[in-house]
RNA sequence: GACGCCGUAGCGUAGCGGCCGAACGUGCCGGGCUUUCAUCCCGGAGAUCGCGGAUUCGAAUCCCGUCGGCGUCACCA
């Protein structure tokens, strides 16, 4: 059942980390190749030489990787479609503008933008849609380098052809674009770098792409590809456009959503006299018009998005995950992620729900993806999380968690692997990593650093004349005589002198919690004095028996 | 505005002509277990399958219309 003909590839562009919605796009390229034993390519799209940002092709390599996507082809494994950076194949661009121009399927143009942007203006007042009007007679070349010499903008525009153009895609079905709907769009830039359109039909004829499987809002980009195609005289690939994810609320997910929630954030800090723009301009190191402008505008480019993350940081804003690297940063793991995107347009069919990825490959088909955008619910994905976290055994959560603890500076990613397996064990249960933080990590902290949570202390210690107090004292005395410093043993303490004073569980335990945890929250109790340690648990016993006169 | 896509409980999906008086998961509400939190277990509420019409003995499922949502209309990909 394998299909050696069968290419489908997935083409990021380097301008940051790995968006969710680009990580699902790769997860069903890489499925259907998987599955149909065909060849994953990964190519790089960075024809925009303003927008790459140094640095993110290794993000998304490593965000791919994370999730456990693989592929057979790329700019780190190479392979007989090379080059698959975009960048290093201007030759090919160039001369496959030549060939358009010379069999008379572009042309040259010169408009500048301000020119164009009136032009359009013009036309969204008087009709509506705005067409390039096509000159006749078409520019030479000559007059190509006349523009050139005038220090005019020369790019070429494809002449698109006066028909109707039909696409059969494979989830959608035939769609058809009526003729006069397209104009001729540019294929080559002022700059000599050609536009997403030439370079994606041109790498993909190279790269053999057999199966082209992207987000819907690619549709409308989808018959220009095909005109090209036949101006070229290359195959044309079959088409699967999926569809598109959303925000719970219905909004587009996208990297604005991080400058929504830390613009909001600073407006209430503000308003709440805890933040001062100047205090802004410090975080931020921008100047104070930039700021102001990206407090009061919706311009979002004012700030970057390290600026932004930074503040974040800064003044206690929790930023929505938007990209893989969030989710990865957050504490999720990456099998109940991929499983989340698998979801959000396709289903194994029936009530299946969780699957690995190896079991997505072997229930993959296109006929099951459907047609419905999907929203992103971040509850579900959390349920799944703990589903998967509950399941998966203690040496792989050990790895993603440390993985985790090293991204976030966490103190528990520095105990050992024994002691850190025990506490995974000890708190499963847990949605997300952070989660086994707040139920034991201050059990790994330094002992001044156990806060007595005021109600905590008055709940389950002073209350009685200091019930709980008393019971502290007899259990620190018992404590002290311990030499077995084991969880059943502990256990068997504590039971005992539940025993003894006829109380219950809750009345002996939950006082020794607070007194060592500060909080009535932690792992089991003797699991819990079993981290700590006799030494430390007699010491912050004592330590908060000293709260009892105050 | 033009063109295109979509429309099943709050959300994600299953079902795709009779098994549907619509299923599963999540979320919500209630109960139980438990030394805490979380988990776990049991129960419940929640959908006239966007709306209208047509076809049919029979429609969530096929057809038409309508409304709504979204997407695309860049020298970004």
């Amino acid at each position: 059942m394998s299909d050696s003909t069968i290419r489908a590839r997935f083409a990021p562009s380097p301008t940051g980390h790995l968006h969710v919605g680009g990580a699902r796009s790769a997860l069903f390229n890489f499925l259907y190749c998987r599955r149909h034993g065909g060849k994953f390519v990964l190519r790089i799209e960075d024809t925009d030489i303003e927008r790459n940002i140094a640095g993110a092709e290794q993000k998304i390599l490593d965000d791919l990787r994370w999730l456990g996507i693989d592929w057979d082809e790329g700019p780190d494994v190479g392979g007989p479609g090379a080059p698959y950076m975009q960048s290093e194949c201007l030759d090919q661009y160039h001369a496959a503008r030549d060939k358009l121009l010379a069999d008379g399927h572009a042309y040259y143009a010169f408009e500048t933008a301000d020119e164009l942007n009136a032009m359009r203006e013009q036309a969204q007042a008087e009709s509506g849609g705005f067409k390039y009007p096509r000159p006749d007679p078409l520019p030479t070349a000559a007059d190509a380098e006349k523009a050139r010499a005038e220090g005019r903008p020369v790019v070429v525009r494809f002449k698109t052809p006066a028909e109707d153009v039909s696409i059969h895609d494979e989830i959608l079905g035939d769609v058809t674009l009526a003729a006069g709907e397209l104009d001729d769009f540019v294929i080559v830039k002022a700059n000599g770098w050609p536009t997403y359109h030439l370079a994606v039909v041109v790498d993909d004829a190279r790269m053999q792409v057999s199966h082209v499987l992207r987000a819907q809002e690619h549709l409308m980009n989808t018959p220009k590809h095909v005109l090209l195609q036949r101006a070229l005289g290359v195959a044309m690939p079959k088409y699967a456009h999926l569809p598109l994810v959303f925000n719970i609320d219905g909004s587009k997910m996208s990297k604005r959503d991080k400058h929504k929630a830390v613009r909001q954030g600073v407006k209430d800090a503000i308003k709440q006299n805890t933040l001062t723009k100047e205090r802004v301009c410090e975080i931020t190191g921008a100047d104070a018009k930039a700021v102001e402008r990206w407090i009061k505008k919706k311009a979002d480019t004012e700030l970057s998005m390290e600026q932004v993350v930074t503040l974040a940081g800064e003044i206690g804003v929790d930023m929505p995950e938007i990209d893989v690297f969030d989710f990865r940063r957050s504490g999720y793991m990456p099998e109940a992620l991929v499983n989340f995107i698998a979801l959000i347009g396709w289903s194994p069919g029936g009530d299946r729900e969780k699957l690995t990825l190896d079991e997505m490959i072997e229930a993959f088909s296109l006929e099951r993806i459907g047609k419905t955008a999907g929203r992103f619910d971040r509850e579900k994905l959390l349920a799944m999380n703990l589903d998967w976290c509950s399941e998966l055994p203690t040496d792989r959560l050990l790895v993603q968690f440390k993985d985790w603890a090293a991204l976030n500076d966490c103190h528990l990613g520095k105990l050992d692997d024994d002691t850190l397996s025990a506490v995974i064990d000890a708190c499963r249960g847990f949605k997300i990593f952070p989660d086994i933080v707040t139920k034991a990590g201050i059990l790994f902290e330094p002992d001044e650093n156990v806060v007595y949570d005021d109600k905590a202390v008055k709940k389950n210690l002073a209350k009685n004349d200091g019930a709980g107090f008393a019971t502290l004292e007899k259990l620190r005395d018992a404590l002290a005589g311990v030499d077995d410093w084991s969880v059943d043993h502990l256990d068997a303490v504590v039971k005992d002198l539940v025993k003894a004073t006829g109380s219950k569980m809750g009345d002996v335990a939950q006082p020794l919690r607070v007194a060592v945890a500060g909080r009535p929250v932690s792992p089991g109790i003797g699991q819990t004095l079993v981290f700590l340690g006799k030494d430390k648990t007699l010491y912050r016993i004592g330590r908060c028996l000293e709260l009892r006169g105050a």
